[in-house]
DNA sequence: TATTATCCTATTGATTTTATAGAGTAAACA
DNA sequence: TGTTTACTCTATAAAATCAATAGGATAATA
């Protein structure tokens, strides 16, 4: 299941995209417009600011907005910042890689084998879209 | 995160589809051999049979073994059985569809967009593997 | 200096996961 | 028929994770 401090997150991401200009948008209306509750959001766009995703403003006409180009922003950088890692099992992740304690040998375990499959499965639909791809 | 549940299952759906007769194995020798807690491996086992991958035999003798040829057996089944849904939102579930309710419009949202084209690779590699591609 | 809006830490409540305990049931076998 | 074996079932509990909330600190603007 996807978390919803991922679907938040990419929800605002979204909003933020599709803004006009490169104004800031105030957390405040990505919640008000995306039903989000606003202080979780807060702490998803904190994150995102410091990931390098996002820039921020304080004070009067603050607020958040896209530090890239949509189109630069690929869906496996933000997936691993939201979501974690994309392996299903740390024993197939490209980033976060780790050694199962119960299993003697990956290269003979069977649900290495599948969830490799499924790793790359799924890196190819992230790394072939980005933020952009999301708006319309 | 692929959970516990799911990976012990797969492993002993596995070992079971390894054997070279169809005799019963029971609960504590698959504990044993793949490394899981033998109670929790007993309730896996049970929603296995219940859900009509494996039969069981009781008293001596007795355990658990495969109903069907594991080429017959679809990774899809297993994994929907052992883990739940597929799909990472409910809203582009096959299976177990559910309206998001806090989206007022699946067909705009990004979220629905980018999680359909996961669904749909993984759906394609579950519905491309059986049982019989885990063991080698 | 007053207002606005992000920044940051801590904590809490709910849910899910991962087991464990123990009694019950059915089959095999002597 | 009685004993052993091994699955069946329900209940419960510990641990981890998720989702959200509270409240004050900080920085920018006017």
């Amino acid at each position: 299941m996807l978390s919803k401090k991922t679907k938040y997150g990419l929800k605002a991401l979204a909003f933020l995209a599709s803004q006009k200009d490169k104004q800031p948008v105030q957390i405040a209306e990505i919640s008000r417009q995306e039903n989000i509750s606003q202080k979780f959001l807060e702490s998803i766009l904190l994150s995102l600011r410091k990931t390098g995703f996002l820039g921020s403003k304080k004070g009067k006409g603050g607020g958040y907005y896209l530090i890239k180009d949509p189109k630069e922003v690929l869906m496996t950088d933000v997936m691993r910042v939201l979501e974690g890692p994309i392996s299903m099992v740390p024993c197939v992740s490209l980033n976060f890689y780790e050694k199962c304690e119960d299993c003697p040998d990956e290269k003979v375990c069977s649900v290495n084998k599948l969830m490799l499959k499924v790793r790359d499965a799924n890196l190819s639909v992230y790394r072939n879209n980005t933020l952009a791809d999301l708006i319309n």
